[in-house]
DNA sequence: CTATTTATTTACCATTCGGTATTTAATACT
DNA sequence: AGTATTAAATACCGAATGGTAAATAAATAG
């Protein structure tokens, strides 16, 4: 039976420096970044709730209490994938906020999106929109946190233009919460769209539409 | 103990022209048309899989198997509170279709909706967007079914985008398809702000900004 | 070789899910 | 008054839900 390496941070690993010497116990089988990278598959296409533990297991490939050992509950679990959705698939958001001007950070932000949401290669639309947006009694947590990770994306890109105006990259007349809602509102709907079957062509041409008329 | 009239057209009743027999049976005690709009806030703020069977019988007031009865099971419960959630809240968006210009219509579809969606006197956002967005195993048909009737009134919008094209209202350069998806992707990414807290004067700012770049 | 530690496996649990069979109550028809 | 008809109320069902206790297996430490 093949063991995995979960004890070695990977990159000490990949360094080929030092053999870390393996810890007590039984090793895992699995390899638990691997498992989160299902698990986001799973809930990715079925949300939080739709995704159930059975199909959580089988997509896993593992049995059900060595998912409860790993990684502690279905909520826990659903966390720490969304946390490497946030770190890994969507990095780019935060990358695209680093652009030199701030028509060139929302141009980014939006075609990569456009790129990103139409891919099928994973699951369409974004996780952060549809992990949660409804929900049944016990999951208003998650579904908070969800639009709290969204509202914190768009209070970044408010700071973001906030400061383009200070360096007048950005006109004074207009309100840079107000703008970075209606971008954010843009890119939400883009999600809603792309779980809908739109492509990313579709996508990239409303994207073109929204450019076109950069404020100046 | 109070009996409903659900026997009767309701037209009748007001017109208080005939009296017209009730039928066999025993009367029902509940108001057919008011138990829909019951479930609708239920399905509104829990979407179709989050609202469960004890949640909407609390709300209706009435035992389960007269749900059953009276609707059927659950999906055709959501159906038919779905097809009054149309005619009903919703109408404004054929009404605004109507508009004589190509502008008007769409700028009462986007402020009407920015007030729609951001009303607190009943739940945040549509419930075409947020009912059934994800879904487990076995609500995939609802699932669809949404994404259709949000495919129908994109579709509607490019047609009535084709029409003023047709009639020097809407400008050539522009392909209606493209624009009534970029229109639909606000409005539906305006849901999603709307079910995460956004307020009706935040969405009517964003709407403005939208308006602002009208082309020509 | 034994003890300890950790992971996997099997089997199971209480609760909730959507949905119903059965009985009882209220009306109209004859 | 008696019967047919329809709805309400009680009690219940199998399946699926998230979650776990107990036993077993694989490694290290001594």
């Amino acid at each position: 039976m093949q063991y995995n390496n979960n004890f070695q941070s990977g990159i000490f690993d990949a360094m080929n420096v030092t053999e870390m010497k393996r810890p007590r116990g039984r090793p895992s089988v699995f390899d638990h970044e691997e498992a989160l990278d299902k698990a986001l598959l799973v809930f990715w296409t079925r949300g939080y709730e739709g995704a159930s533990m059975a199909e959580l297991t089988d997509a896993l490939g593992i049995n059900r209490p060595s998912i409860y050992a790993a990684f502690g509950n279905k909520e826990a679990l659903f966390r720490k994938v969304m946390r490497k959705y946030l770190s890994g698939p969507v990095s780019y958001v935060s990358e695209a906020f680093q652009q030199p001007t701030a028509k060139q950070a929302v141009e980014m932000l939006l075609i990569k999106s456009a790129e990103f949401l139409g891919n099928p290669d994973h699951p369409k639309g974004c996780m952060l929109v549809q992990g949660a947006l409804t929900c049944g009694q016990g999951a208003e947590l998650i579904q908070q946190e969800l639009a709290g990770f969204r509202k914190g994306y768009e209070n970044a890109l408010t700071k973001r233009l906030e400061f383009a105006q200070s360096h007048h990259d950005f006109p004074k007349e207009i309100n840079p919460a107000e703008f970075a809602k209606y971008i954010a509102t843009v890119h939400q709907g883009m999600s809603v769209q792309a779980t809908s079957g739109a492509t990313k062509e579709e996508l990239l041409a409303v994207v073109s539409l929204v450019l076109k008329n950069w404020p100046r």
